[in-house]
DNA sequence: AGATGCTATCTTGTTATGCAAGGTAGCTAT
DNA sequence: ATAGCTACCTTGCATAACAAGATAGCATCT
């Protein structure tokens, strides 16, 4: 029960958590899946379908980068859609955050 | 798409929402459901089975009240495991929270 | 008595998203 | 050729919130 709330809080963060990365910097979805799953356990399966719909959604472009390590990264860029989501999104986790502050109170 | 970020923003949280108010005083589900409508926008279905499983975890024990203007209200009442999980809960979102801001940094 | 309106409880099918597990593919080194 | 690492991807499952529908009790009115 206490992973089911874990996984739970996560739903409707990731893609926020997303956006705010690549606003800093364009990346490929395997680099931003490892940050993300050190950050906030975020599971090995989501990026890719999450990138996907981004992309779908038209918040995100990508191109592709050879790498000198390994096979060639699919690196994600923010559109101008993209920022658009991201600001509107960080303003609705902020104003759900205050939200669920009042209620938890000051108490126990 | 917005609509659906608040929906699943949602996930996760609102049990402990209910904990923190029930750890407050006793109360009626309807009377729950209404003040987190108001104050996170819960949707109307959403409680009684949130009731129903928080009561098979033992989170809540149940009581019948008459009401002097309207059918008998079913109070809920906290458990000592119920305290305990609002406890645990709270740490779990805050901590949380710390990790997401983290990511979302200071800057757009 | 029945009808109406309000309060209060409850169920159920749908939707969306994260997870876990499995798989493929490219590059480098041996 | 194989092995190991990096990187990408899919898919079925589980979960929880939503919306819409339903039922029931109580008070008031006719």
């Amino acid at each position: 029960m206490t992973d089911s709330i874990q996984v739970q809080l996560k739903k409707g963060v990731l893609e926020l958590c997303v956006l705010a990365l690549l606003s800093k910097q364009d990346s490929y979805a395997y680099e931003i899946a490892s940050r993300l799953a050190e950050d906030i356990g975020m599971g090995e399966g989501t990026i890719y379908p999450l990138m996907r719909r981004m992309q779908n959604d038209g918040l995100v472009t990508t191109y592709l980068v050879d790498s000198e390590t390994g096979p060639p990264r699919k690196y994600y860029k923010l559109t101008q859609s993209g920022r658009t989501a991201l600001t509107r999104q960080r303003k609705e986790w902020d104003a759900f955050n205050t939200s669920v502050r009042t209620i938890l109170g000051s108490g126990t």
